[in-house]
DNA sequence: TGTTGACCTTCACGTTACGTCATCGTTTAT
DNA sequence: ATAAACGATGACGTAACGTGAAGGTCAACA
C-alpha cells in the first residue's frame, strides 16, 4: 500500500506539519518522492512511524528516538516488551493519580486529610523516574533500553528476567490450556504439564506455596465470576478444566 | 508550612524554574517575598498548585489552567470530579495502546496480521470518545478486565482471613439479594444494604473503588452472559434487579 | 574573621516539536 | 476553463520551560 502524505496522517493521527518535519529530521523520509515533488509513503514508513509513535507516547525526545532506531543494536522486538512494561508503570501512574483525586475529593468534604506529600503523590513518578532521568541518558546510551528497563524492574522488587519469566510463563499457560482443553482430558500429560507451569508462575507471587492453596485458587477461578471470565477468554470451560487437572496434580 | 522555592519545588516534582515561571505569568504567585527576594510559599499555594498540577497532568496549557481557576464560577469540587473521569478515558487509552503493542508483538513473531489501521489504534484521541459512546463490548473489556486485573493482583496478597471474610460477604450478599428480589423493590432498605455488602465485597479485589466502576460493573453481570449465569443462580432476574439497585446506591 | 558552599535572585538566550501563514505548483472534478 | 483540493518549500511564531551568567544571602566551619 502507498501513501500520500496526508493519507498517511490521517491513518496515524499526526498532521503533515509532523511527517514534513521528520523528513526534514532525517528521522522519517518516504519511500521516494515523484517527479512533481510529492512524498510517497510505503509499507516500511507506515510501520516505522507506528515504532516512532510509540516511543513518542513515552515522551521520548524525538533526537533520542532515532538514535534508537538508528542504533546498530536495536532490537524491535526487545523495544516493544520495553513499550508493554513502559505502559504498565503509565498506567498505575494513573491509578495513584485517581486515587490522589479521590483522596482529594474526600479531603475537600472534610472526610479526611492529607499531607502535602500526598497531595502530589503520583505527579513526581517517584524515585523510579528520577532514577531514570539522572542516568537514563548514559544508561540508554551505553546499554540500550532494556537495562534500563531491568534496573526499573529491580527497583520494584522483581528482577527482569523473573518479570519476563512470568511473563512468559503467563503465555505459555494459557496457550497450553487451551490446547488442552480442546484435547478434554484433564489428567493428560498436557493438562499436568500446565498444572506444573502454574505452580511455577505462581512461586513468582506467592511466598509460600501448599497443594491446598494453589487448589483452592483453581477452585476460585471456577466460583469467582471475575476470575472465571478471563479465563473463559482463554477458552470455554477452561477455569472448570484447570481446576480438575490440579485435583488431579495435587493427588 | 512555609517553603521555600526549592522545598516546595521538591515537594511537587517539579524545577524552581517552573514555579519563577508561573509566578511569572502570575499563574502562581508566592505568598510573600522577604526583605532579601525569597519567594515564600504557605498553605494556600500547595494546594493551588496541587490543583495546577491536576490539570497539567491532562495537558491543558498553563493559560486555560489560568483562566479557570481565576475564573468566577470555579468549582473546586467539579473540576476535581472531572479529573477522574478524565484520567479514567486516559486509562482506557493507555489500554488500547497495550493491546496494540501485544498484537504488534504477535504480529512481528507472524502470530497474526494487523491492518494499518489496527497499527495506530490507541493513538488517536477521537478513538477514545467513540469508545465512551459504545457501551456493551467496551465496558465488558474495560471493565472486566481491570477487574480481572485487580482481583489477581490482589488476592495474591490476601491472608486466609481475608479471603474467608470475602467469601462469607459472597454469601450474605447472595442470601440477602435472593430476598430482595423476592421482595421486589431495588430502592428497599434490604436492598440497599445488598448494595453496601456488595461495595464491602469489592473493597477485597478492587484497589480502586468508584462509583461509576461500580455501577459499570452491575451494568456487565447484566449485559455479559457469562456473569449473568452466575446471578440467575442466585435469583431469576437478580443481575437486572442488583443493578437498579445499585443506580439508586450511587444516586 | 574570613571563606566556603548551598541557596536565592533577575536577566536573557536556547530548545523542542511542531502550528500557522504566505506563496506557489499540481491534480481532479465540474 | 475554473475552482477546489492537495502538495511543496520557506519562514516566522509558540509554549513551557532548561540552562547559564552574574550576583546577593546565609549558616557553618577553620
Amino acid at each position: 500500500m502507498e501513501y500520500t502524505i496526508n493519507q498517511l496522517g490521517k491513518l496515524a493521527g499526526v498532521s503533515s506539519r509532523t511527517l514534513r518535519y521528520y523528513d526534514e529530521i532525517d528521522l522519517l523520509s518516504p519511500k521516494r518522492k515523484k517527479r512533481n515533488g510529492y512524498r510517497v509513503y510505503g509499507q516500511k514508513e507506515v510501520d516505522l512511524l507506528q515504532q516512532i509513535l510509540f516511543y513518542r507516547e513515552m515522551d521520548m525526545p524525538l533526537a533520542a528516538i532515532k538514535q534508537m532506531i538508528e542504533s546498530e543494536n536495536y532490537d524491535r522486538l526487545e523495544a516493544l516488551q520495553s513499550h508493554l512494561s513502559k505502559l504498565r508503570s503509565k498506567r498505575e501512574q494513573i491509578d495513584l493519580l485517581i486515587d490522589n483525586v479521590e483522596k482529594t475529593i474526600m479531603a475537600s468534604k472534610g472526610e479526611l486529610t492529607m499531607s502535602d506529600e500526598e497531595k502530589f503523590e503520583g505527579f513526581k513518578q517517584n524515585m523510579i523516574d528520577e532514577n531514570e532521568k539522572k542516568y537514563g541518558k548514559e544508561i540508554r546510551e551505553n546499554y540500550g533500553d532494556a537495562t534500563v528497563d531491568a534496573s526499573r524492574e529491580k527497583l520494584m522488587g522483581m528482577t527482569p528476567d523473573q518479570y519476563e519469566e512470568a511473563q512468559s510463563l503467563s503465555r505459555q499457560i494459557n496457550d497450553h490450556l487451551k490446547k488442552a482443553v480442546e484435547q478434554g482430558d484433564p489428567s493428560s500429560e498436557l493438562a499436568q504439564k500446565v498444572c506444573a507451569l502454574h505452580k511455577e508462575w505462581l512461586s513468582y507471587y506467592w511466598k509460600h506455596y501448599s497443594k491446598e492453596a494453589h487448589l483452592g485458587l483453581t477452585q476460585l477461578y471456577v466460583e469467582d465470576p471475575r476470575f472465571k471470565a478471563y479465563y473463559e477468554e482463554v477458552a470455554e470451560g477452561s477455569a472448570e478444566f484447570l481446576r480438575d487437572a490440579m485435583t488431579v496434580y495435587c493427588q
